[in-house]
DNA sequence: CAGTGAGCGAGCTTCCGCTTGACTT
């Protein structure tokens, strides 16, 4: 069958849907995004010939330009739909060049809601490429390469092979850097925070309030000054105060906010959040996933006024349109929504069905009548004293589109606290304490970034777009300029004050501090980088940069500016700082002299060696080393630029000779997997609660005989070259290096030989894993190897002959 | 799987934004 009309849109998805409106004429096709590139070899650009891009197919795109390229042949009249923004027109212009299409026969159409109406509407009022958007996305592309290009080479150079700067990476890691930097140099604070407990000051009334003080005291004196002034003080109400409030709810999902609540609400990575929700959008669930639009369809907002008018009355219902305020919103798609708002839920995995409600229920909040409140503030008046305690109370009045949705936000504060009622009180009551209390708190710094708060600032900065948020995040990380990491926190011990029945009671307590989870840390190399970047490239890496460039570009779609011209005057004075830093400025140095060792009177440094960051007791001179210096690695979560040296000087008291078991010496380390006691060729890890600085042999023995005990209860049966095991998850088949599943319900008493080697027939033979031993003679031997080995076997030649 | 910390070198690495699979564990 032959059709009269191609019609090519990017996503498959979406070319499904569409067809479904169109007639039998019309065939619809993917592109799968951009279909070509600049060209991977060199910089792709031709900055002798006014800067000429090399464009050329992707590499995964040959099979689809061919069958587009036949397919647009046949037809009468070819269709280009991609999305209406800078990158959609290049989509199209990149498909008339490359298929050769004729001008006569294309049209260009777009349409900004999936729906028959729209898309037929569409069809009747197609235009031509509008060139000057396409510039605008050449001069993007093209920026965007040389700045990568030109940069990454001198890191390589300077830092470290493989690294990579780009405008927005590198932009991002900044803001990761200069947050430690501040966090760094953040010196905690202590005051008094005060509450007290009320009770009526008569029989006939029974009730208590809890209240806080509005004040907080810097020092002790004045926390104790103020308590013991309590001791004898009258305490009346001397306001009631009461407040009407609303709230609104928050607007539809774009992909920023949907990873941003998704993080807060289930702890989804941005990069899980995105996944599941490509498959919510391929399964025809939710609407286009990467979009920073908040605008709905007027489908979309007539049939979520239909459902919330059904499930839960005409009241409910508040229309409201919302308008995108992102920075470079380019407004291509609709907010993420459900296709069918009358579905609160769907089939699927769990996380699909709880991401889906999230969808669902943020939908429809945004269609929902706002909720009012009450808001009471009463006022505690101390006889004697300024300072006054206070409590609020909040009372629902209207639950609106509270009924359905409730944002979660950033603060890791304790208590949002949800409805909080306050007893009925009057005015001028006298009233009792039963208990005031001051308790020591810490100012905090500021919250490290997790993925989706950073996504949240890069947003704000206009930096990065819906479908590179997840993919610039994985890129920092894989470069090594940033980890994403739990830490446990420190103990810390903080005061108690309390006055109950005229007695004052000082009570010292304890509280762990600064445990973080899931949050993004830079490493040394991230800092370091960072730091070179700053100083030779600080244009670049500007958080202004590429709100400025969006100008330029706007401009250039407006025909305004010629893209040609935009990058002459960007990349001149670029090429120029490139050329300075690969000259004049010297290799970065990151080292660090933190003092000297008390016992020896040697140098204690940290700086970046070839494995990572080390530090260093004592100075290698290029003399006879007859004193070599002693080198140890970092812990995980130190820095250069923060360690002590009292931290530094720990690193050399490992490892730790502590003693010796059955002729044995054991000796304590941190490894890669953490701390550790070796003994003989075995090591056994350390518990959670072991420090490898203190662990004594009775300890280590212990942990040893542990380790005995389970690695025999760990084989069940032992035919020789195949032994069932049991593993973390129940017993199972291990047979040259492979693991093969047992079934459920097998007799594991009763399991032969034969048996075993039926079930690994039956599970297919996996090729033998060669041990370690096998492996370490096949690399010595040396094959005809590829570069990583060769380089191995370099480093391995030298330790034999040492 | 848990040490190392360096003198010669071939050739490689990299950007941002559009899009999906094809791969393991």
């Amino acid at each position: 069958m032959r059709q009269d009309n191609l019609v090519i849109v990017e996503s498959p998805a979406k070319a499904k849907t569409i067809e479904k409106f169109l007639g039998d004429n019309f065939l619809v096709k993917s592109s799968y995004g951009h279909i070509r590139d600049l060209a991977k070899k060199d910089l792709g650009v031709d900055i002798e010939h006014n800067y000429k891009p090399e464009y050329i197919i992707s590499e995964d795109k040959h099979a689809v330009v061919r069958e587009l390229k036949k397919l647009s042949r046949e037809a009468q009249t070819v269709w280009l739909a991609s999305d209406e923004d800078r990158e959609g027109e290049a989509i199209a212009w990149h498909l008339q060049e490359t298929l050769n299409l004729d001008k006569n026969k294309t049209n260009r159409i777009v349409f900004h809601e999936i729906t028959k109406n729209a898309i037929q509407n569409a069809i009747k009022n197609p235009r031509s490429i509008d060139i000057n958007l396409v510039d605008a996305q050449q001069a993007r592309r093209i920026l965007d390469r040389l700045v990568g290009f030109e940069v990454s080479p001198i890191l390589w150079k300077k830092v470290k092979p493989a690294l990579s700067a780009g405008r927005v990476q590198s932009v991002a890691v900044r803001l990761i850097v200069e947050r430690e930097r501040d966090i760094i140099g953040f010196k905690p604070e202590s005051y008094y925070k005060v509450s007290a407990i009320f009770n009526p000051d008569s029989a006939d009334d029974k009730f208590t309030l809890k209240s806080e003080l509005n004040v907080r005291f810097k020092t002790l004196q004045e926390t104790e000054a103020f308590l013991n002034h309590c001791k004898s003080a009258q305490y009346s109400i001397s306001g009631i105060e009461k407040k009407p409030a609303k709230k609104s709810p928050s607007p539809p999902f774009t992909t920023s906010t949907l990873q941003q609540e998704a993080s807060r609400k289930f702890g989804f990575s941005v990069g899980q959040t995105m996944t599941i929700a490509q498959r919510l959008y391929e399964a025809g669930k939710i609407t286009y996933m990467r979009t920073d639009s908040t605008n709905l369809s007027s489908f979309a907002v007539d049939a979520a006024k239909n459902t919330i008018t059904s499930l839960y009355g005409a009241k409910y219902s508040k229309v409201r349109q919302y308008k995108t305020k992102s920075k470079g919103a380019q407004e291509a798609h609709e907010a993420i929504r459900p296709t069918e708002p009358g579905n609160p839920t769907i089939s699927g995995t769990a996380q699909e069905k709880k991401l889906y409600e999230l969808i669902w229920k943020r939908t429809v909040a945004s269609q929902m009548s706002d909720a009012s409140l009450e808001r009471t503030v009463v006022t505690v008046s101390v006889s004697g004293s300024d300072h006054k305690f206070q409590a609020v109370g909040e009372v629902l009045l209207f639950d609106g589109f509270l009924k359905v949705y409730i944002e979660s936000n950033d603060d890791e504060t304790e208590d949002s606290g949800s409805e909080n009622l306050l007893p009925p009180l009057k005015e001028n009551q006298k009233l009792v304490y039963t208990e005031i209390e001051a308790t020591e708190r810490f100012t905090q710094h500021l919250p490290r970034y997790t993925e989706a708060s950073l996504v949240k600032k890069m947003e704000e900065l206009g930096i990065g777009r819906p479908s590179t948020y997840a993919p610039t995040i994985s890129t920092i990380i894989r470069r090594g300029y940033v980890t994403k990491e739990d830490r446990t926190g420190e103990q810390r011990e903080y005061l108690k004050i309390s006055l109950q029945k005229g007695v004052i009671k000082k009570e010292r307590k304890q509280e762990t501090a600064g445990s973080e989870k899931s949050k993004l840390f830079p490493s040394d190399i991230g800092m370091l980088v960072n730091d070179f970047l700053m100083e030779n490239f600080s244009n670049v890496i500007d958080y202004n940069f590429t709100a400025d460039v969006e100008g330029q570009f706007d401009e250039i779609a407006s025909g305004e500016l010629e893209w040609t011209k935009m990058i002459d005057t960007f990349y001149k004075p670029f090429h120029n700082d490139v050329e300075k830093s690969k000259e004049s400025s010297r290799p970065p140095t990151s080292g660090r002299v933190l003092g000297t060792d008390p016992k020896t009177g040697k140098q204690v440094s940290v700086r970046i060696a070839r494995f990572g960051p080390i530090a260093q007791l004592g100075v290698s001179d290029n003399d006879e080393a007859a004193d070599k210096p002693v080198y140890t690695s970092l812990k995980k979560g130190q820095l250069i630029e923060s360690i002590s040296l009292e931290e530094a000087l720990k690193l050399f008291d490992l490892p730790r000779n502590i003693g010796t078991y059955e002729g044995e010496t054991l000796i304590v380390a941190v490894g890669r997997f953490g701390p550790y006691v070796r003994f003989g060729k075995q090591f056994v890890s350390l518990g959670k609660s072991d420090d490898p600085y203190t662990v004594t042999v009775e300890r280590a023995i212990e942990l040893i005989e542990e380790k005995r005990l389970k690695d025999k209860e760990k084989t069940i049966k032992d035919f020789g070259n195949i032994k069932v095991l049991n593993g973390r998850f129940g017993p199972y088949i291990f047979f040259e290096g492979n693991n093969y599943k047992l079934p459920k319900d097998a007799d594991r008493d009763s399991l032969t030989k034969e048996k075993c080697e039926e079930l690994i027939q039956q599970q297919g033979v996996k090729p033998p894993k060669a041990d370690k031993s096998a492996k370490a003679a096949k690399s010595a031997a040396g094959k005809p190897a590829k570069a990583a080995t060769t380089a191995k076997k370099a480093v391995s030649v030298k330790k034999t002959k040492k």
